[in-house]
DNA sequence: TTGTAAGCGTTATCAG
DNA sequence: CTGATAACGCTTACAA
């Protein structure tokens, strides 16, 4: 197997002419050693290519510093976004991500759960699916942090962050207006998650507002290809839209795409599209889509500062929501911006 | 701060009325233990919520189970998908991903390695940037394997994955010259990674033995933006191209886009246009590109299939590289598929 | 098969 | 400021 010979403190010490403790205190911040010494521990462990050995240490403080990230379908855009957030700020808050890949499957976020209990994560931070109620229960009681980011839940104890979907929905309605648009439309998945069921209800709360209905329709997984049946079905109606809001802006690329291929219909000029999330590919110039962009340094930002506040560590079974704007982006996808 | 109460081996032990070890062992696949403990040490630990603590574990068995990607630009499609395909794999051989994130600047590689050592991590795997020589050495000396994906070096020690990319590239000669095109050009970004200059070298020799010139163009960092600028500056030229080999997808989208929306070019009538990777977006309708496509599933099992290998502990020193082939994707940018 | 005891590399405590 | 010593939670000879 492997002959891992990591050099330990012991040999640093012995190598400075200190002790163990020397050479401990001299990479913990805050703790007092003489430069002399430093210097001699410093120069020892340069020339060994000592490096503290946070299994040892995470086990000794209590401590690990690892953070998971629980997260599936983490290819997608929106989501390897906000995981490069989440890792750039927990590596310059001195913390390192653990990255767990969870699947649709029952339990999955569980078992991700479990591996962060493990490896005694400081906390974890679930970007996807919804963990059973007993092993979040668990997490806390054994003083891990718990973040859910856009899975609005109402359990106790973790923090949650949430944009404000169903108020952003609102606002399409007003572009869609202001376009002169009057047939709405709304493409969603079938994943039913709480932020794609809130945007889906501002839309359509806010379109009735207005004297307005809304043809829903909703189709499989949160994808290119569903935005692409999608459009099928919705531009295929006896009444055709002339505003579809998309609950995701994967959604809206397939979506447009589809519409301009398959039914030549020119966007913006007979049909508006607006998305939600502001992706990479809502810039390019194909699809020039008028979508919220989702604050992921903000949301980053925020779950990290609890992570280290007292809050975090008091806030034993009392929650915390943090809700986030989303500010409207507006591109060529819908008229009059 | 952080009041950590997690569940000890001690208490399941003295719960189900057994010893330490039994516990262990419990949990120590293959060890011996009769069904009739541990029965009593199962219901114990699933009453008290005990998980093994992998730190512990690690540091008694020299063995973390941390394998850790070092990575730039992981919102990026390719990167991603890469990301995902090594976590999901690594997962399903009992190992977990630790992620870390390098920016461009120096030593940036370097710092994450020693992160890597800190948390002990059996393995690195670097998807982007170079470490310093110094540095490799230290995590071999160290017993740490070191996997290099697409990152053609000669260091000693660690395994190299690569994908043929000259092979690949002459292959795009073929396609145009099918298509009927005869004025070709590259389109490459100024990273100058190995892999990008196999590419860029594999087009242009292959083209030279038709007797071709190309014209090559590099600008910026792999982006859709650079395709932009790439496509200014590449359609500008006294003698415009007909065909473009575009040394990544991203690139490709970027200079397609520009290439329809600013110099009205019909793609692939007036200009044929192939790219690298085959990331999602290049069969997205808007594109159609054809393109080559990285084998990630493959790349991900090699690498995990060589880190639980004897061949991977024992090859302190010498060099072991796999070379991948990479499968053309026929689509509608390129004439004639 | 089981328990006892030693040890993994740290850090925290406490004299000096 | 420094060094000995006792944890931390686990695995693994070794002996029973």
């Amino acid at each position: 197997m492997s002959q891992k010979v990591f050099v330990s403190a012991q040999e640093v010490a012995d190598r400075a002419g200190v002790s163990r403790s020397a050479v401990s205190r001299t990479f913990t911040p805050g703790a007092s050693v003489s430069p002399e010494t430093r210097r001699k521990v410093l120069e020892a462990a340069d020339a060994l290519g000592y490096h503290v050995n946070h299994l040892a240490r995470g086990l000794m403080r209590n401590e690990s510093g690892i953070v998971c990230l629980i997260v599936s379908d983490m290819a997608t855009p929106h989501r390897s976004g906000l995981i490069k957030a989440l890792t750039e700020q927990l590596q310059s808050a001195g913390k390192i991500a653990m990255l767990v890949n969870t699947d649709l499957s029952d339990g999955s976020v569980d078992l991700a759960l479990r591996q962060a209990i493990r490896y005694r994560a400081d906390a974890s931070i679930i970007l996807s699916g919804m963990p059973d109620k007993s092993i979040t229960q668990l997490c806390l009681k054994s003083g891990q942090r718990l973040v859910l980011i856009n899975r609005d839940d109402e359990q106790d104890g973790p923090l949650r962050i949430n944009l404000d979907d169903e108020e952003a929905a609102s606002r399409v309605v007003t572009a869609f207006l202001r376009a002169g648009c009057r047939k709405f439309a709304l493409a969603n998945s079938e994943a039913g998650t709480p932020s794609l069921m809130a945007r889906e209800k501002g839309f359509v709360a806010a379109a009735r507002t207005h004297g307005l209905d809304v043809i829903v329709e909703r189709y499989g997984w949160t994808s290119y290809e569903s935005g692409r049946v999608l459009a099928q079905r919705l531009l295929t109606q006896s009444q055709r839209p002339d505003a579809v809001f998309c609950a995701t802006d994967l959604l809206a690329c397939g979506f447009m795409d589809a519409a301009r291929n398959q039914f030549s219909l020119s966007v913006p000029n007979q049909l508006c599209v607006a998305g939600f999330d502001d992706i990479e590919q809502a810039s390019w110039a194909s699809y020039q889509l008028t979508t919220f962009a989702q604050p992921l340094a903000t949301i980053a930002q925020e779950a990290v500062l609890w992570l280290d506040s007292k809050e975090g560590a008091n806030s034993q079974g009392r929650a915390h929501a943090i809700r986030l704007h989303a500010d409207l982006v507006w591109r060529g996808s819908v008229r009059g911006g």
